[in-house]
DNA sequence: CCCCATCCTGATCGAGTGTTCAGGGAAACA
DNA sequence: TGTTTCCCTGAACACTCGATCAGGATGGGG
């Protein structure tokens, strides 16, 4: 009960990589799950059989992204859990810049789904953007109230940081149709206009 | 030879406009031609009578969105003919803000598209970005040789404009379920936050 | 008036969609 | 060495897809 299962582990994780990059690119109603299949080499129903269904093989995506994204981001709450709140809230901001660029397949589904009042996006919302975002925007207020962080909306403020680390990365091909470059912007310069965003100081003026 | 193609293009423009809805909210692959011919009440073998296929229906889903917005982007240059460049950059900016609050679809179609290496990008870049983009960007760079728009990467900011623009009226609907709340941001406090991204001051320091 | 160009529809095509199901085949347990 | 359990396949289901085409309907020009 070993080689077995770690085996058939393997498959389903290639076929939710398979599905993750066909329902980035093209979304939940363009992908066909055959399409996947043959992506991965292995016949369709068999993601019929790991998956009840192609809803729950796209949750199940989105699960696989989304809890390693949310362990990623406690790590950085608890490491620079002695800072001031505007640098743990640019700890957690340097963190989404990375994963953006790691895996702009994120920012990809997100915004595919995010555009229309799906059940899909109400199950995203409260499984794991509701956690995270209420969290964070809190943080805003917070430094808006000690003065450290520029006011104005705090929903606005946080969308503006996804936004920006978001689209740089996600958005790569058209910028790179449009102006030629090969690689796109280096975290750190992403990470320093969202800390002008948000006034941030490097040091006291 | 009047009112009956008055009729047609009365046809033809309402079948665009529900195209643009389904392209946006389900992507061009996940878009049928048979739901778009449902949501206008007519034949759908009539969609195909006005544009030869489906591809050309989405080419002229985006010439109609592009070709009125560049005319207006046009206005707004002329208006602001003897403005200082960042001022310039600003009312071009608050065009855009403008623009994607009355019509989220515009940003939704983009990014939509822009995220992995079509035939229809290269041919929305070539017909509709490349125009646009290249000339702000070097507006943005004049500015910055002036030292009145923040140094940076020219093309991140540009895109950090449409990022902020876009997704704060594209993703209203995911921001709603998330704060409840109904209405998004005015186009005003979107404008300032993008002032003080580019470091255009209101006045003089 | 007739005629014809134009707008539009319904039927139909082959291909592709998600889902179901019976069964093969090999590893794990007895 | 059976036998059961689990991973996986291929065929089939009803349905929808984009595209084609023959043929009505209707209004404008002769």
């Amino acid at each position: 009960m070993k080689a077995r299962t770690r085996a058939a582990d393997a498959a389903r994780s290639r076929i939710i990589r398979a599905a993750r990059a066909r329902f980035a690119s093209v979304g939940f109603e363009g992908a066909s799950t055959r399409q996947i299949a043959e992506d991965v080499g292995v016949a369709q129903s068999l993601l019929l059989y790991h998956f009840a269904s192609k809803e729950s093989l796209w949750k199940a995506v989105m699960d696989d992204l989304f809890f390693s994204a949310r362990a990623r981001l406690d790590e950085a709450e608890r490491a620079s859990r002695d800072a001031t709140i505007p640098e743990r809230l640019m700890a957690v901001a340097r963190l989404i810049v990375q994963l953006a660029a790691e895996q702009p397949d994120i920012h990809r589904l997100m915004t595919i789904e995010g555009r229309s009042e799906s059940g899909r996006l109400r199950w995203l919302v409260e499984r794991h953007l509701r956690p995270v975002h209420e969290k964070y925007i809190a943080w805003i207020r917070r430094g808006q109230r000690a003065r450290l962080v520029r006011s104005g909306d705090p929903v606005l403020l946080y969308y503006s940081i996804l936004a920006i680390a978001g689209t740089t990365y996600s958005l790569a091909p058209e910028i790179k149709l449009l102006t030629g470059t090969t690689s796109p912007p280096a975290p750190a310069a992403v990470e320093a206009l969202i800390r002008s965003l948000l006034h941030v100081e490097t040091e006291a003026p």
